[in-house]
DNA sequence: CAGTTCGCCTGGGGGC
DNA sequence: TGCCCCCAGGCGAACT
């Protein structure tokens, strides 16, 4: 599932691999990947459009076109593939951008990605697809304060709070297993128990896990080929998710797996015991 | 009104 | 081998 150091790592890949790249084309094979518009709009409006710039907010990639912002979420599985024009198109191509000698697919078994094309009548950050997203983890504006002031009053859990994105936008499973062992909280640790100290501890461990993510998503962006699907998936170094019956790389005890509110969730019982 | 459950999807794995 | 069922999970909608 990519989160946000992998949809970094894709963004920055496409950047790369795509310059001076008009569409000339689009091909919409799965409708309900398209959101906000019929497939024949959304094909229609990205005709002879050129990416300007790239953004990211949390898990959602921003293309900003000519005259358009095209805005797509791999959600689970989602990842885009820049092949020729010749390959055989997967069975699991839902989208096609013809870029003249070469297209760029989206790819995604489980078809649960969305895209969005918006004129630029307003900023992309005013969007309504970005109603209920925060802050994405690296925004200046996410301060320990910012936290706090987010918490009050509430008893959710440690990690429910990192994965919700209405506070801090990209953090998924995985990287929010990894934030509460670095923390050393367990992971259902109620945010009422949270004091001052713990979110600036939370703040800084995010974005050195997150940066790490992305530092060693670096490397893919090096050694891409035209072969490669873009998925921003590289060597994690993970220290509890899907690490289950392994011994835990601080204290040897073996790590755990419980159901968190409905999420597969691993930590250490003896370095995340404040609960 | 905030917290919880459901539905969207498919491939893979376990049980038989 | 094959079939059925369950599970994985981001996120918005619907529900309590």
């Amino acid at each position: 599932m990519p989160e946000l150091p992998e949809v970094e790592t894709v963004l920055r890949t496409l950047e790369d691999r795509l310059q001076n790249f008009t569409i000339q084309k689009v091909h919409v094979l799965y409708d309900k990947m398209i959101y906000n518009n019929t497939e024949m709009d959304f094909e229609e409006a990205l005709v002879n459009e050129q990416v300007d710039e790239y953004y990211r907010i949390g898990k959602y990639m921003i293309f900003e076109l000519t005259h358009y912002y095209l805005i797509a979420h791999m959600r689970m599985e989602g990842k885009f593939y820049i092949q020729e024009n010749e390959e055989v198109i997967g069975k699991h191509i839902h989208v096609i951008f013809d870029l003249g000698n070469k297209q760029l697919r989206y790819h995604d078994t489980r078809k649960f990605g969305r895209m969005y094309v918006y004129d630029k009548t307003t900023h992309f950050t005013e969007l309504d697809v970005f109603k209920h997203v925060g802050y994405d983890a690296f925004d200046s504006r996410l301060t320990t304060n910012y936290l706090m002031q987010s918490c009050e009053n509430k008893r959710v859990s440690v990690k429910q709070f990192l994965l919700d994105q209405r506070y801090i936008a990209g953090i998924g499973n995985i990287y929010a297993d990894e934030i509460c062992f670095s923390c050393k909280f367990h992971p259902s640790l109620s945010v009422a128990e949270l004091k001052e100290e713990d979110f600036d501890h939370i703040l800084i461990e995010t974005r050195r896990i997150l940066n790490g993510a992305i530092q060693a998503g670096g490397s893919t962006i090096r050694s891409y080929t035209s072969s490669l699907k873009v998925d921003g998936r590289f060597q994690l170094q993970l220290k509890v998710h899907q690490q289950v019956h392994q011994p835990c790389k601080i204290c040897g005890t073996i790590i755990e797996k419980i159901k968190h509110h409905g999420r597969g969730t691993y930590f250490c019982a003896k370095c995340q015991q404040r609960k």
